[in-house]
DNA sequence: CGGGCACTTGATCGCCATCAAGCACTGTGG
DNA sequence: CCACAGTGCTTGATGGCGATCAAGTGCCCG
């Protein structure tokens, strides 16, 4: 990455740091784990913060993380949430862009940017299935954007609690009937762009729909997906 | 880009069309063009929609575009605007996530995806330029982010405005003062999460703090960059 | 048990959406 | 040259969703 032809044709416009994080393939995982070092993490530990110089490549390895962005008076925009097997850090700019922070207990692998690099070059296909990672991330910002910009407080809860479970069933699989809310509700709030209040009166408004249910305060049960798959998709009722 | 390891380990993860519309150096612009055919566009022209096969890969070369996605009863989110030099239909999909429509009057080449793709493998450094240009439309996409979830009406314009004359200042390579709107008020509320009559009153309060002045309805000079700045900066006043 | 903290629920407020004129520019025909 | 639609923008009046302010509740861990 390092040997990107700095500037050219852009190199006056604001590049910001860009965050990779979906999964590579396990062979791949495998051979780059093995020039990393690990690293715990405590709740509400950063990682590093918006600003910091960009140095090492991280690979969430269990736990969950949030980042996010501020603004001049402390509101705080969440503009993704990362699970094990994500990627972080990779970028084309010397700042990050963002903060990251530990929600839970977590583990995750660093590497140097350097010893990253290295094995971008020495593994050609890796640079193509890096691009192929940011055109996921593209593509879920876009749809992220349509739910800032036009969902109702109760359409953005719903696509946010579906988009965890396919989350999660990509990770083990198949089919899940529930999942984990590893996050706050203010964290929640500062993702989908509301107050923490209003999440949780939406949450209610799911709840006595019979969309779902809270197995506990971080569990929910999903009992009506068709029902949330409408909601998300903007149908009026 | 047809020879990506299909699947592996995505494949059943709803991957959704991309767009990399970022500019690529010169010589490879140059080469690829030949490869092209051009076509031209009326006002509202659609280039493709949402849901349609991916088949070609475009490039602008004169006017401008509009990227949108809607919701199922109607409401719209533009994601993104296009101009000269910006690249459209590149995706890892068989589908497009959105829809294209030209904004003006335009000028765009297009390609068929396996010209293209053979062109990307003829030449190696432009898959690099194409995940640069990924992650540049990612940054823009978090800022993007951060707008629609948490700044105020105000803000977005002001920002709004902000990456519009950067951009153009990016293309004509010193600093202007004045700069056009192509799209109506009601693409820029769309754009902004808002409606054209916000808009249209933000405009007036940016006015009335003497930060742009209102060339004609479709060219905005600013006069106090700024003020403008610290307006999108989101700091209180 | 009890203290603390996150979450929930309730009451009120305000920003922006909605509804509704009014206005300005553009083109067209008399 | 002007009447006059037609269209898009601006400005005004009102309303509603979600924010804010303020209790209340439950849960976790002592």
């Amino acid at each position: 990455m390092t040997e990107l032809p700095k500037g050219h044709p852009c190199e006056d416009c604001p590049v910001r740091p860009i965050t990779i994080c979906r999964r590579l393939d396990a062979v791949t995982l495998a051979n780059l784990r093995a020039l990393g070092t690990m690293q715990r993490l405590e709740p509400g530990q950063p990682i590093f913060h918006e600003g910091d110089p960009v140095r090492r490549v991280f690979m969430l390895a269990s736990g969950s993380l949030k980042i996010y962005t501020l603004l001049a008076d402390g509101r705080r925009q969440i503009t993704g949430f990362m699970f094990p097997g994500d990627f972080l850090g990779i970028s084309i700019d010397d700042e990050y862009a963002f903060t990251a922070e530990a929600l839970v207990r977590s583990e995750l692998w660093w590497f140097t940017r350097d010893a990253f690099d290295r094995f971008v070059e020495d593994n050609p296909k890796v640079e193509r299935e890096l691009y192929r990672l940011a055109a996921h991330e593209l593509a879920a910002a876009q749809s992220q954007m349509v739910l800032l910009g036009r969902k109702t407080a109760a359409e953005r809860l719903a696509s946010f609690f579906l988009s965890l479970i396919a989350r999660q069933e990509l990770v083990v699989g198949e089919k899940q009937a529930e999942f984990d809310l590893p996050m706050s509700r203010l964290d929640i709030a500062d993702y989908l762009g509301l107050t923490k209040e209003t999440v949780s009166r939406m949450l209610a408004e799911l709840r006595n729909r019979k969309f779902i249910r809270l197995m506990s305060q971080d569990r929910v049960q999903i009992i009506d997906r068709a029902g949330l798959q409408e909601m998300a998709a903007g149908f009026g009722e």
